[in-house]
DNA sequence: AATGAATGAGAGTTCATTCAT
DNA sequence: TATGAATGAACTCTCATTCAT
């Protein structure tokens, strides 16, 4: 009910100060073990200040994946739209995602969460995601790039693919990034997928 | 320490009753919400008697996490194995996927809780379906079914796309089923990746 | 939602013992000062315990407030049908309210705090009590024994002497009880009220 | 320690802002769920000016009953002084009594909770209101118009029946008022408890 | 005079787990 | 084998109060 804006400068700091801690004990804990507690102590201020600033545990979360996804999406879609053609939009996007993955594996440990917290955070975060891609696709589509096909759908299922290979290359990797091998490999697939030429290769 | 085997009959239909009940329980309220009260409530026995049998929390949730694997894998196995192609294969193999994901939602939802829970379950769930993917694909390289590929990124690829549109379409879908025209849309898809190609179409 | 009902014999004395102690607690702090952590420790069990059989802390005053209500309910009808008229019925009721008042100081403490804890049990707690005071008024009309009057009316009115005398002489006194004088006074008062004359005086 | 006596009249109408909003806030919540924010909000003024002029809750809530005590005092005053007899004196000071009540719940309310909050509080406000009452009796005593009786018992006895009545009629009642024939039913029981006889009634 | 950010103790409550029966 | 009473640590959240601005 309280409205709970900063108002002043100090304020806003302070609750930025949250955001940022909250993104850090969330990604290293989970979202049941990453206390306020916690969340306090690595934004140091003490428990009380929390609740000045957002009204409890969920609703940090949700801003948390509201402007994970933000980000992720602006990176994905500045990358891919400064290709040339849709075969390098499709490498330099899901380079960014990767890219994107690697600095925030707070997005995937996050985002796994919300099933249970905060279903509605979860679905809005996909479709969002896959909304932007299928506009790409559309596009492509008009412009006689690739293969007719449903871009939705194509979307969802890219998607799955960047997901995934993020997971296993980016997350449980060793070198927090997917090895160019790896991603060449992907890349082709997917350009098969949408009926695209892979040309050749330039670095990830 | 102690040894949790069950000794007679009656124990082992008891053991049996709470892994049913953990399935539905952790499905329902996801794995910090299910407390072993509630577990043991829907399972009709008493809260001491759950430690007959499990040493705790975590022990049931990674159990019931292997038993969800073995019996997905062997639900794909079996439909892919049927098929007279690689083509038909895959459809066979992602139509059965997508109906244990319909008859079993527990599955994903228990998967995802099991990033913190249980990194261990949620590593060897993925590492098992994809290698399974994976030697099918090995066996169509050979045959020159499909285009040559890394079987093992293009597993984890097409996991992932699985793993999406079912999410997408049977769990949050209102059907409890993908709609033919998506499946059929995600399956050209999905040969086209392989440098299959799709031919005539029957029901899922 | 769960039953909290003690199932052994054990239980049922570890919930009495809870239920004593928040009599005594709640009338030493007063509802809001009176914590878990305190009724618990002078209940001698832990703070988990306290859950096993009551859903809170309104709940179990609410249960407080009834006991409190039927014992000196019962205590001041006991007294006042032990009288041979009127006129001693009402000077044994009032007796009895003030012995009961000095020996369950908890009582009145507990009763001033319900009307936020629970206006329902502060409601139900006087119109018990001035329903079984007028219901003797009524008799006591029948047979001729008192001046025509409302008996509801006076019986709430009655009930606020004692509650005030009971305050100013029993809670806030010095002996922990009327003196006999005070007490002969008001009897005489009450007695004029309802058109009875005082006999000679015994002791209170 | 402070002096937190206003010093600008506009530090002497915030002052005020915040009494009355005191006695809404605590009428409306009770004292416990009474916090500073609420009582800030509701005199538009911030937190900290809270402590400019009270030292804190204890200290306003005593302020507000020693208020409410002095105004319910002169009201009953005035009206029972302007009777040209003992009976209809008793009569418009039980009547004064009621209205106050109404419009000013919060004597109730307040009162009810000062036993634990500040038993001082509690004790003064009976001991002046009886004091009042008793120096009245006195004065009828003398002039022969009432039994004799010991006024100070008989103050709060007859105390105690206008708390209980008005309670059980303006307070739970639904008119805000005690209605004309409960009126009369308990100033005739007064009038007889006074050895008074009851004279021809006007409205309350 | 007034603000509102910050504090930190303490509240009620939950729950995995142990243990006597 | 099974029960359910008991534990106590941990959690989220509230609030009277202080203090820099």
């Amino acid at each position: 009910m309280t409205d709970r804006t900063p108002r002043t400068a100090r304020g806003t700091r302070t609750r930025a100060k949250l955001l940022e801690a909250a993104e850090e004990v969330f990604s290293a804990h989970g979202y049941h073990d990453a206390s306020i507690v916690k969340i306090t102590e690595a934004g140091g201020v003490s428990q009380g200040t929390f609740y000045l600033y957002f009204e409890g545990k969920q609703e940090i979360f949700d801003e948390l994946v509201e402007d994970l996804n933000r980000r992720v999406r602006r990176a994905m879609a500045e990358a891919s739209h400064s290709g040339t053609d849709r075969a390098e939009a499709e490498r330099l996007g899901f380079a960014a995602f990767f890219r994107f993955t690697a600095e925030h594996p707070a997005l995937y440990r996050i985002i796994r969460q919300a099933e249970f917290v905060s279903p509605r955070a979860l679905h809005q975060h996909y479709e969002r995601i896959t909304e932007g891609y299928a506009a790409g696709l559309q596009q492509a589509l008009d412009d006689g790039e690739i293969v007719p096909l449903d871009p939705t759908v194509a979307a969802w299922a890219l998607t799955g693919i960047g997901e995934m290979i993020g997971m296993r290359w980016v997350l449980w990797g060793e070198n927090d990034k997917v090895p160019d091998d790896v991603f060449d490999e992907m890349i082709a697939l997917v350009h098969r997928a949408l009926g695209l030429t892979t040309g050749s290769r330039e670095a990830t």
